[in-house]
DNA sequence: GTGGTCTAGACCACT
DNA sequence: GTGGTCTAGACCACA
């Protein structure tokens, strides 16, 4: 019950964020059923509402679909559109505003390559 | 009053970073006055109490410093300081979390390289 | 499974409008039986409580009527008590709604006229 | 405090949908601030949170903006997109749907023709 | 002053 | 069982 949410982000976000990763991850597989908002609010002891909210997003942005009085299941083809725009994201938008604040600290490739794991040594 | 300012983060946290950015890049020399409060809320039509909560968390840092009745000025040593801090931050703190990212999306070192400036041709 | 169902609505009000449009359009004679709940459970993929529900909303109105053993049938004198309280309804309630619709959007009469099947050329 | 909503719709959709015809009418201009969060619940009786949901699905579809701290504004734009969006979906959704269900009913032109305002007498 | 988020608990409709 | 909606009231960050 702590060290769960980190408290600069609404939890509804991070719950979002967090079954979004598993959709990626392959722990919830596609046409999965997603745990019950009440399963969740308990799980994590959240209001209902708030995990409402997550699965509500979701929704809105067709990872996720409603089964009436069923519950809610990944989309088919989740997994692939998340990939695809959050690369999209990420090459587009995020890399390049990355690398003019590391330019400004003066960090160089060389001192990230030295970081990322497994190509410590090989180059 | 738009495309200025990023909805999702205050105001006055995105007036604070542009004047790190300043600093770091050299357009707001150590020594050197910071625009007024109030010509900077005139001048991105922002309240000057928002200036002024921006300000303050730089004086808060140790980065600017408060001359009565004259204005506000980039303390010396204050680019070195931020090198420092921001160089620790980036490489302890948000790298590893973006090498966890990349992973899950499926992003190589390749993918990263390539769109590292300057580097597109020579490796 | 899919474009099936309007996901705005219960499941068991379409299947009820659905079967009220087959005895108005003649598919479904008076007196002739409906498709069994299992049968119409199994076709739609749906609960057979749901279709159970459609079915019960039907015979409420007078429109159905249960033969016990035997099985649903469609009563006499239905189509012709449909087609007046629809057009009842539709005259008093709807339509007047639709006009001050229309009339916010700047919509004219001449628009819905050109779109009326059959009458593109005539007038 | 009676008669004022719609029991079978959701209190925040009524809400968007006066909303959206506020601005249609020209009653809620562009650029106008929208009544507070506070003050419609006051006047309405309703939660806050219920009046956020629907200014939220407002912003959500562009036709109002945040502006932090301060309040709701109608979106410059935001009546012409209005206008466009929801003609678009009557002429090209609603009214096929509507002109098929008037055949089923027997429902001729000559019948919509009589009860639309200013036309009875005219032709 | 503004809106955002969350809780606790209730009631509803649908399957 | 499922999710949707609403209330009442709280606390927070922002301007």
């Amino acid at each position: 019950m702590s060290g769960l949410w980190d408290d600069n982000q609404p939890i509804y976000w991070q719950l979002r964020e967090r079954t979004i990763a598993s959709i990626l991850d392959g722990s919830l597989k596609e046409e999965a059923a997603l745990p019950s908002v009440r399963q969740v609010a308990v799980d994590f002891q959240i209001n209902p509402l708030t995990v409402s909210k997550a699965y509500q997003s979701l929704v809105d942005d067709g990872l996720v679909e409603k089964r009436r009085g069923v519950g809610m299941f990944v989309c088919a083809g989740a997994r692939r559109q998340l990939l695809a725009s959050e690369r999209e994201k990420f090459l587009s938008e995020e890399w390049p505003k990355l690398v003019a604040r590391l330019r400004q600290l003066g960090l160089d490739w060389k001192d990230l390559e030295a970081r990322w794991p497994g190509r410590e040594e090989n180059e």
